[in-house]
Parts: structure tokens; C-alpha cells; sequence
DNA sequence: TTATTAAATGATAACATTTTTCATATAGAG
DNA sequence: CTCTATATGAAAAATGTTATCATTTAATAA
């Protein structure tokens, strides 16, 4: 669905410099974690595989935070309200999230403009985005 | 845009009793809340709304949740990734939110039954049901 | 390479949010 | 009116997030 070719590490390195920003080995840990993980993460989950790595909460915070700001991670909402983060390849997406086996998946061909547009009429709203999430049954789960 | 008459009072009475659940003033006093603000509220507001009325955070928690699973309240998110809770008469529907006043109004004729057949046969998922918020500028804001 | 410096780190504290506990009160049913 | 399971409120506990600050270090330029 859309998928654009997986993320170099030095391509990674020069879109944070590129804000000023430092790419450091555990900024790369936490990366590397996500990469590994394509159906997400929760930040509690992250902080507890990286503490034997020694590095901090903290850290975990401002480095999700950075990769959700230049768009390489998306938040899905879990049942309990949490925040689960997944690898965005796409630009603009939305996610797509089983019930069961909380598998997610991306999919960007999804248009909404028309829908955008026609609200905007009935409202009166200068409509400048959406957040869109679908969830459903995997087909493992069906 | 698709509202339904106001619930009674005895109307939602019912409705909890239906579950099992009991109608109390402080229910009741929350419920007013909502009602009474239709650009929605976050816990942290409506707790200190009800201080006064020595109404307990604890008793805020339990009814917004049992609000929430009745239906009858929806939540956004506010640019500090807190929920806001907004009164929903409508069955299902989307919540558009402005970014600079907060106002927000419901929109329930946005169809997606399209888009979510179009991301099943994609992804082989059986979609359920979607989330899906507007974000943008109210007429007021414009 | 090396020096420079602004940014990042991690430990901790501070803060905020949410849930639990439990003795008491009470809504709803009979 | 009585009975009982549920709800309440106050407080504590648990959880989640941000701020602080001394120290380290990535990136830049000499």
C-alpha cells in the first residue's frame, strides 16, 4: 500500500541534522527498535527493551517525539488509551489496526479530500486536516 | 447536521438502569456539564467544575467512562494529546475541531463505507469501524 | 585532526493523570 | 420500608510525562 523504500540510516541522520537535530547511537537504538517492530510500539514497551542498553526514558520520550515531528512514526490508540507508535513509510496515511493481534498496517491511497470539501461546505470550516484510524480483524484473525 | 432531539433526563436514567448502572445526582450533574458545553470539555475541566458540588475526580472518571460506552460522549484530541469529551446526539459520527477556539461540531453524513470496502479487499482486513477527526478553522477563526 | 559549542543524555525530581482502596451512603428492586 | 449491590468520596497508590542540571558528545568549522 504504498510503501516507499525503507529509510537508510544515513538518510535518517541527515533529516535530523537537517532541523538541527543530532543523530546519536540511541536515537539509532530507537529507530532500529520501531524498524523492528512494524505492527508498533508503546512507549513503556520501548523504555523497557532499551534499559539494559542503559539508555533513559527520558531519551525514549524526546526521540519518539522527534520521529513523530518529521512524520516517520504514527500513533494508534490502543484499548487502554495508550499510544501505540508505528514506522509511517508513506507520507500522509492512515492506519488500519486488527482488534486481536493488534497488527497494523498502513494504507495511504485513502482520499479524503472530497469528504474534506464537502464538509467545509456544510460547515462553514476551513477544513486543514484529519486523523484516520480504521480497525477491524486481520485476516489471521477473521 | 444530523442531530437528534435532546435525551431526557429519564431517558438516560434508563439508559443506565438498562446496564445495571445507577442514576445518581453526581451522574446527573456531570451529564448537565456536557450538556451545557458543546465544544466538550476534558476531565481536568470538569473536575474542577464540579469541586464545589464536592463531586469527586474518582466519580468524573467513572461517569465520563460510563458515558463514553454508552455513546452518548465522544472524545478529540487537544494539541497537548489530552481527550476532550464532546456530547454526541447522533449515532456514529466525526468530530470536527478547530484549532485555534476549540469549537467543535459534529458531522455524521461523512461516508466512509466506500473507503472501508475499498481498504478491505486492499488488505484483506474486515473492517470493523474507523475514528476519524477533522482538525481546522471555524468560520469564527477563518 | 582538533577545538568549539550547542544539543543530547541520564538520573532524579517534580508534576500530572488515572486507578485503586475501602468505609460509608444510597439507588433501585421487591 | 427493607435489602443489597452499586456508587461515592477521600486518600493513597500507581502510572505516565516533563523539567532540571551536571556531564557528555555530535556536528561544524578551523
Amino acid at each position: 500500500m504504498n510503501t516507499i523504500e525503507a529509510l537508510s540510516m544515513e538518510e535518517l541522520r541527515r533529516q535530523f541534522n537537517r532541523t538541527g537535530l543530532r543523530f546519536t547511537p540511541q536515537r539509532e537504538a530507537v529507530w532500529r527498535i520501531f524498524e523492528g517492530n512494524p505492527d508498533g510500539l508503546t512507549i513503556s514497551q520501548v523504555t523497557v527493551i532499551l534499559a539494559p542498553q542503559k539508555i533513559g526514558q527520558a531519551t525514549v520520550y524526546r526521540t519518539i517525539r522527534a520521529l513523530q515531528d518529521m512524520g516517520y512514526l504514527k500513533w494508534v490508540h490502543e484499548q487502554t488509551g495508550e499510544h501505540r507508535f508505528v514506522v509511517s513509510r508513506s507520507g500522509h496515511s492512515h492506519m488500519l489496526v486488527c482488534r486481536v493481534c493488534s497488527k497494523a498496517v498502513e494504507c495511504s491511497d485513502c482520499d479524503l479530500s472530497v469528504l474534506e470539501k464537502l464538509i467545509a461546505r456544510q460547515t462553514g470550516f476551513t477544513v486543514e486536516g484529519h486523523h484516520l484510524e480504521f480497525f477491524g480483524l486481520c485476516p489471521d484473525c477473521s
